[in-house]
DNA sequence: CGGTATCCGCGCCGATACTG
DNA sequence: CAGTATCGGCGCGGATACCG
């Protein structure tokens, strides 16, 4: 198949944008960095996460060497999901972008309200 | 009404993503923080992206204060758009995140590389 | 030149059912 | 518990046509 998809540039950041802008790759990422965790407790504290999504964003996280998938067979099976040192690493480069979304949040917001009203006038 | 749905987490991160997450928002961000520029000069330089997203996405970055759009009528008509102090904040604050995706780019293509070798292998 | 309006296909994701 | 398989809707975005 040529054109799997949107090819844009090769820019290495758009790789990375796929993956953090999935909504629940980050909170997983965050997740995790707290502590490491298994697949139905991440369900639980993620909250609104289907089965499904969470499997497929675990499996492209643990693709790109980003998490580990450790297994403890026993009853009941368990499987532990953690960061790995990469994972930790794109947690932290994250953190100036969470930084300037709470800094700017507020002002983005009365931005949003006031480019309304403007359109509201202009009907 | 309990809960309406899609709602993640208030966390103030997601509504960032939602914009940064999308393919092209960054793209022009980048570009024009390195000048301003008229729309279709920037469908040109940002290559693939369609008139109508690209109209999309400025709308959206106006929206939030990001850009500016300026018009001077004439012949023919003129509209350049440039960033604000705020959109030129958030590409300072994405920089960490380019800089983590350019180094670790190599290393990611490896791991898919090996994650599906290890999956062929397993068939 | 710089858009908006309309149509429509296809890909994402939630729901459901089933398995080891 | 921790998933995979399958189906179906619906929303995103490309293509196209048209306007100031």
């Amino acid at each position: 198949m040529p054109a799997p998809r949107t090819v844009n540039h090769d820019c290495p950041i758009r790789d990375v944008l796929d993956r953090v802008g999935d909504a629940w790759s980050v909170l997983v990422i965050a997740e995790l960095d707290k502590a490491p965790c298994r697949f139905n407790a991440l369900r639980r504290v993620i909250d609104g996460v289907s089965q499904r999504m969470l499997a497929v964003t675990l499996r492209q996280l643990e693709r790109d060497g980003l998490v580990t998938r450790r297994v403890t067979d026993g009853r009941p099976p368990q499987v532990t999901y953690a960061l790995t040192p990469r994972g930790v690493s794109l947690h932290a480069a994250l953190a100036p972008l969470a930084d300037w979304a709470a800094r700017h949040q507020q002002a983005i917001r009365e931005s949003r309200a006031a480019f309304e009203a403007a359109q509201a006038a202009a009907a």
